[in-house]
DNA sequence: ACTTCATATGTAAACGTTTACATTATACTT
DNA sequence: AAGTATAATGTAAACGTTTACATATGAAGT
């Protein structure tokens, strides 16, 4: 039924081996011959049966990626930045969503290493450290995106979290807020603990004395956000401000805040980890600090493909992890009135 | 290095055959048997090569999956929903990113009909539609999701586009607007046919004249978006209210009224097709047309997969569409001060 | 003990390519 | 015209599974 090389090669009157290097464009075929075989390719209708090339191959010029949550602004950007430069490439990419849940994330790892992707950019949750350094070991190509894995030696690209948290909650002070809550997600991803890091050194850089009632951990999803902000807000001691650590617990917070009936910047103000273009319609715009996204997905694509097509043997050298710089992007949301 | 089957057969004392039997959970292997073979996989840290099995058993357990533009709210909720819905039935997704461009449209056709992928979810561009006609004949699965391609019979997962925009716009006419706009998409994808369709009949219906200079095409995205309307709004003969009919066009659209200082509902009205989180947490919050999104991606997913699965040889009946009802759901974007 | 039958396991071909190696055709010397 | 080097093509094995078919094993019936 389904064409395959024999047949083109029976109608071209030439063996399989030619049409395949044909097809593969190897050098060294007579231009006559070529012409048959595309002219048999052509009419048979031929495509090739990209399962048999990867097997014989062993390779399948695809990659993986797991994202944390696909439905977040952020992960589409990742995903559409990851695939463009794939495709430049010549790689096509399987998208998982591990959705921040680390059996979901480990049942991915093995469904993309059973298919033999050529590699895998991964956004951690820090769970199945020993998978992945296995992984790592036996030579898969890994690439992690936004996040690392504690005790996990593996390339990576990120962004400077302390440095951007910390850009944040000074801009807060220096706007003259003093009682400030942060709402972040998982502790347990790096992310997560950076920016809290962040925070923490920028009120004690201030003198502002750490206030624990002020902290509230979420799992950087959006009801988290407005659950969370919901209690800062009602709690007796109310911030003046809120940092929130990503654009879904942001979208919660002001939710939470609309709700409420609060007016920002008046009652309340608030900066929050990742730009949007609905930050800027609010009203008032929102004051963010802004993540180069794009460029995070595609570095890391180009840096994995970079790794599968390297033919040295690898030199174990030092993992290469590039940290990227965010950018405070001051809008109206952070105008305390005097 | 790798290890297969073969070194597990070894190990285990037993037949490749018998292994694989253990491993696809086939009867009549006797149970010592199987505890032999499965310590043996243990052991050895086997994990099967799928691309080989794909191989012999014409079946990838994979779906591709071509969305408009993977950077629209509407295809993270589809990509989500699809990959969601495949998952629960034991297949993995290629998610392909067409960008609304006919030849990547095209490219990725070809890429997945290679990867031998068991079946297609499409959001056409249209354009392609011998090509897909063939895809259909020989015996390929496929699903349009979204939109029509003329002249092609497939099965397909759609919104009621003519009444979700007729709702729309009768809800303005109702609301005491009478000069209208729209900034449609592509009229040559059905989506933007359909939804002008709704609008010439709601003005129709109320007594309006039909005003050519009202009617903005563009491409479904943000920028288009963005300059339609602020075309719109320069104009002598400016419209009171705006029917946008996707979500980048609205927020295009919302940039421009921003940008241009006025304020809904009081110097224009608008409502837009596709809700958002956003769209809640507005000033004023935006009444819209809300989709059943993440359905849409969830039936088309489960269309396909009961097509892959269906034993029995087509009946060529006609082809199943589904086609799904949107909600008016009123807010405040759309309060004409009288 | 000898069939008979069911159950469990093994053997080997097949899936559709690529590619090392072998062979043949062509061009170039002399 | 023969010999040689080079270019073009062909042959067949290999990739790692699954599965039709063959065979071995064991239990049950006589």
């Amino acid at each position: 039924m389904k064409i395959n090389i024999k047949d083109v090669a029976r109608k071209a009157g030439v063996s399989t081996a030619t049409v395949s290097r044909v097809l593969s464009d190897f050098p060294g075929v007579r231009e006559k011959t070529k012409i048959q075989v595309l002219k048999a390719v052509e009419k048979l209708n031929y495509e090739i049966n990209a399962v048999a090339r990867s097997l014989r191959q062993k390779k399948t010029n695809s990659i993986g990626i797991i994202v944390g949550n696909v439905l977040s602004q952020f992960y589409s950007v990742i995903a559409k930045s990851v695939e463009d430069t794939a495709n430049k490439f010549g790689y096509h990419t399987i998208l998982c969503n591990g959705d921040e849940n680390p059996e979901k994330e480990l049942e991915y790892l093995k469904v993309l290493k059973s298919n033999r992707v050529d590699g895998i950019i991964l956004t951690p949750t820090g769970k199945n450290s020993e998978y992945v350094q296995n992984l790592i070991n036996s030579r898969t190509k890994v690439v992690l995106l936004d996040r690392l894995i504690e005790g996990v030696d593996c390339d990576a690209v990120l962004v400077d979290n302390t440095i951007g948290a910390y850009k944040a909650v000074k801009h807060l002070i220096d706007q003259g807020y003093r009682k400030i809550g942060i709402v972040d997600g998982y502790l347990d991803r790096t992310t997560g603990a950076e920016r809290l890091k962040g925070y923490l050194q920028a009120i004690e850089d201030a003198g502002i004395a750490k206030d624990d009632s002020l902290i509230k951990i979420g799992n950087f999803k959006k009801e988290s956000g407005k659950k969370l902000t919901k209690e800062l807000l009602e709690q007796s001691n109310r911030p003046e401000a809120i940092f929130t650590t990503n654009i879904d617990m942001s979208i919660g917070a002001l939710i939470a805040i609309k709700e409420m009936g609060l007016t920002i910047p008046d009652d309340i103000g608030i900066v929050c980890f990742d730009d949007s273009d609905w930050a800027l319609i609010l009203e008032p715009p929102i004051t963010v600090i802004r993540q180069p996204v794009y460029q995070l997905g595609s570095m890391a694509a180009e840096l994995l493909i970079k790794k599968i097509e390297s033919k040295r043997k690898k030199v174990k050298k030092t993992p290469s992890i590039a940290t990227l710089e965010t950018e405070l992007i001051i809008r109206e949301s952070t105008k305390k009135k005097i």
